[in-house]
DNA sequence: TTAATATTCAAGTATTCGCTTAAGTACACG
DNA sequence: CGTGTACTTAAGCGAATACTTGAATATTAA
């Protein structure tokens, strides 16, 4: 009547994914194909590790099924699996945030200067834009946008952000995100339009945040 | 204005919660934990390890912030340390068995003799009881059910069912729920009772499955 | 068919992890 | 104040992991 054998069959099954989640590298490629499906090469760029590292690690994912893959001609586009992994990610590093407290010390270190306030929720701005008094803008890169955006949001990645200041209204609040909570695009689009004299806000969480929901 | 020295210090942390989880081992204890706080040795015992590997992993999980300890005279209780941490057990347990096909398999492998048959949905047991129509009973562990139980329910854990039929009633539906969906104590305790004439089912899922909402 | 590109695989090495045994520490109780 | 119980820590060793380099494979385009 021991439970052993079948547990002892059962939990290395579940030890597969805490495994795929247990390198911060492979957290990372995570992150990044939450925002948008990418390929290999795309991914070693953005994460500056080797191609054949990063194929490693999305090998390791892959095996763990968080991950999916399809041909695209020479390339190859990883995926996340399912919604279902994205709320892995996001309940793992929820408790991170919520338990670490090195999480939010470091948050701090790293924080944008002149981009502090208070982020706007994500109700409040369904009023604002409702109304015309906000301008809401995705300043992730362009691909990221493409896979999936807030509607009524235009994409205005922050690289090019200095050379667009005049499509901006300046009768209304703009009001910028990016990948999420622990992603610096929104609050570095905040600062700048802050400094050319624009009522910007970030918005809270991010485009994974709003997704999962 | 790359991001890099910031993603290098904060994906680690993340990794953390990560690595914790990357252990079949701990991951039982994590779920052992869910259900009831305990000592040291009882989780030794109930996973079959030696004292002090099970005291190490404890460790590696209190390191990761994941369960906290407390003392209890000349014994150490552990618990979780918070309901996210429940949340995400339940999120790696819901990826595993949705993407893996191990687990169904595994799953199916185990099955108790004799208990099949469709889970009754939480919400229709409301209505059960409520009509006098349902006895409820939880066939988890006494420290287990003492720690906290579905409101309603009677204790009557699975090795001590044989000897205590007769407190049970002939008219109703006897619903049992235990640990979880990978837990079998329900499902024993459904088998053994439709042995003996009862009409028993099992409840959908089970108390940290409920606790969790 | 061949060359080019994108990705995967294999081998090697340094590091980390998991478990055991054995010693060490903290608290309770007589 | 010493003894027993419950737990933690240290040392040691084999297995698994992470990253590098270089070779192999698959697809497209010429």
């Amino acid at each position: 009547m021991s439970h052993r054998p079948f547990k002892q069959r059962l939990y290395p099954e579940f030890a597969r994914i805490g495994q795929a989640l247990a390198s911060d590298k492979r957290l990372e490629l995570l992150d990044l194909l939450a925002q948008a499906p990418r390929h290999v090469e795309a991914l070693a760029t953005e994460t500056e590790m080797s191609v054949a590292n990063v194929s490693q690690h999305l090998q390791n994912l892959r095996q763990a099924r968080l991950v999916e893959t399809e041909r695209d001609g020479t390339k190859v586009l990883y995926r996340l699996a399912d919604e279902d992994v994205l709320r892995l990610w996001l309940a793992l590093r929820s408790v991170a945030e919520s338990r670490l407290a090195e999480v939010g010390q470091i948050a701090r270190e790293f924080a944008v200067e002149g981009a502090n306030g208070d982020e706007l929720p994500r109700d409040e701005l369904a009023r604002l834009v409702e109304r015309g008094e906000a301008f809401l803008i995705d300043v992730r890169p362009v691909i990221e946008y493409g896979h999936g955006h807030l509607s009524g949001a235009v994409s205005m990645p922050v690289e090019e952000l200095p050379e667009r200041l005049e499509e901006l209204p300046r009768d209304r609040r703009i009001v910028a995100y990016c990948r999420g909570t622990y992603c610096l695009f929104a609050d570095e689009a905040v600062a700048l339009l802050r400094d050319h004299g624009f009522d910007a806000h970030r918005l809270e969480g991010g485009w994974p945040e709003w997704q999962a929901e």
